[in-house]
DNA sequence: ATGGTTGAGCGTCAA
């Protein structure tokens, strides 16, 4: 027996302020299952109700004061899962993993909001960079050492674009973090540990794709300088149940947005 | 080459 279920990822960059947006995400996608990054909330000041009151009483959060923070928000039941490391050592809130509760048996679910990496592209002199490199080779080593992976869906903004048409010009962006070789390198040995990639499977590589328009920009969608930094992978054995995937580019026109979109994905397991 | 904008939360830092 199969079920249906849609799950989508979304850098909401701050949470209590962009709350009022999470009906438009629900109405348009119908997720059983919203993963969201930089909620930038403490646990102390999340607003706890909410989930609960937007039909997703089941949910789990990991704040910090200003940066950073992830959260779940599901309609299914489901249980935390502790057994990741405090990646880098840093105390970040920069991940969350959970078993959903379906009938068909568990998933396990990952959120991950990966380090931003600063501006200069050189792990010598910027710690931000070396940060960024350093937890995607963490998260590559601890998904290499655990068991052959099954059921697992790993979303979340990711900051790195790896493939040419995941970013608006290959060339010009090949020295702007995101997009360097080393991160490229990096985040497709992640992806190789068993993982494939839920969103360009339905998209030809040659086909530009981008889920994060910055808010440099005077009009986002006519310069078009995007970046796909927000990712859904699910594990090999859940490959051949995908169904649709969607990047809701219109949620950059809601007011006062994020400058990700959201994505989802619809898979049968 | 540079600057451009936004959020957290009150001076800047992070993105």
């Amino acid at each position: 027996m199969t079920e249906r279920l849609r799950i989508a990822t979304w850098n909401i960059n701050s949470l209590r302020l962009r709350l009022p947006l999470l009906p438009l995400l629900i109405e348009a996608l119908q997720p059983d299952v919203i993963c969201l990054q930089e909620t930038k909330v403490p646990d102390d000041l999340f607003p706890t109700g909410a989930p609960a009151e937007l039909g997703y009483p089941f949910a789990v959060w990991r704040g910090m004061k200003g940066y950073n923070g992830v959260a779940i928000l599901s309609r299914l039941p489901l249980q935390p899962l502790d057994t990741a490391p405090d990646w880098c050592a840093k105390g970040d809130c920069r991940h969350l993993a959970v078993a959903l509760d379906l009938r068909s048996g568990p998933v396990e679910l990952h959120n991950f909001y990966v380090p931003a990496g600063g501006d200069v592209p050189d792990r010598a002199t910027n710690p931000k960079f070396a940060h960024k490199l350093d937890f995607v080779a963490e998260a590559t080593a601890w998904f290499a050492g655990r068991r052959a992976l099954s059921n697992t869906v790993l979303v979340g903004d990711l900051n790195i674009a790896p493939l040419e048409h995941d970013v608006w010009s290959h060339k010009q962006l090949l020295d702007v973090v995101s997009h360097t070789p080393p991160e490229t390198e990096g985040l497709t040995a992640w992806l190789q540990q068993g993982f494939h990639d839920a969103v360009r499977h339905f998209v030809p590589a040659e086909q530009k794709l981008y889920t994060w328009w910055s808010y440099r920009n005077r009009d986002w969608r006519a310069s078009d300088r995007g970046r796909r930094l927000d990712h859904v992978w699910v594990s090999r054995d859940l490959t051949d149940g995908l169904r649709a995937q969607t990047i809701l580019k219109q949620a950059r026109d809601w007011p006062r947005t994020s400058d990700h979109v959201p994505v989802s994905v619809e898979l049968e397991v």
